[in-house]
DNA sequence: CACAATTTAATTGTACACAATTTAATTGTG
DNA sequence: CACAATTAAATTGTGTACAATTAAATTGTG
């Protein structure tokens, strides 16, 4: 009967320890301290890894294009982007249909990363340490999550 | 037999969707998009209601405190304090008995707060859409995962 | 008691996030 | 075709995050 807090007359919806929104937030910033050492080696930081996976997956993105998939602004992804190109990752070119857009394209050099990006993965599995069908349902809860709530709170843009 | 993401020859474990990272990154962001209007009433931005959800549980707490307790370190609460203190939110004052520690103090006004945020938690409820034994379930799983991510990668501080 | 090791915040510098605004290009309507 | 409305990025300003360092106080050890 004993309990590792200290007892509080709070409103338990008040808690802490009670908000979905705190185990996000910090479950995604412990995310980030771990991918970080991992990311080093390839001279990426966490939300550039991101970038890399969309592009990875599909070269030649526009910067909105780029924005829907990972839910970011061009406010964000404008000096992102601009120091992703100074590390040769990338390259950005104004669209010869449409002025207005901007291309981004993986350099060879940032084709090439892809490889040894590889073996980041496991490493995270290993970290999580449980199974994987676990992990891939719980991807699945928060998904489906995210899109509720940006339902409730739609992007600007 | 529809797909309604262009095939890919990509590395599944390499693929955005099937990333836990960026769906507990996305799904945070989403919810720090939903509290913003909610918090803005209060005067008060997402991480500072957090502190301030610390504070109203327990009050009187010194700054390692609060960053052992919101997983955040004295680089980020100390401006963060610094502002809530210039919002005659909180207090802070340096303990008498070890000058080292800062106690952070609510004021009048920030303990009166925790009246108008009793609202903000149904609010979340009601915008994720699903049912609270869901939502309490899924905290708990992702708090098990940032618990097991942080034996991995553990605080500097 | 001296003093090195440790602890606690604060500071410095880099990199996100995002609202609000601005600039430039394109589209839709009469 | 003119031109208002829209769209796409970039810019500006504020507020986190966090590594690395610094400064000051305390603790542990001989």
């Amino acid at each position: 009967m004993s309990r590792s807090r200290p007892i509080s007359a709070s409103d338990p919806a008040l808690l802490l320890d009670n908000q979905l929104c705190f185990a996000l937030y910090s479950a995604s910033l412990a995310m980030t301290k771990l991918y970080k050492p991992l990311l080093e080696s390839l001279g990426l930081t966490y939300p550039q890894y991101l970038v890399m996976l969309v592009l990875w997956e599909q070269d030649s993105m526009t910067v909105s294009g780029l924005g829907e998939r990972l839910y970011l602004d061009s406010g964000t992804l404008t000096p992102l982007l601009k120091r992703m190109e100074a590390a040769d990752l990338l390259q950005r070119t104004r669209s010869a249909q449409d002025e207005r857009r901007v291309v981004v394209t993986l350099t060879p050099a940032g084709r090439k990363l892809k490889a040894r990006a590889a073996k980041v993965p496991a490493c995270v599995v290993q970290a999580a340490g449980c199974p994987v069908s676990e992990l891939v349902a719980l991807t699945h809860q928060v998904q489906a999550l995210r899109d509720q709530l940006g339902l409730a709170a739609p992007v600007a843009n």
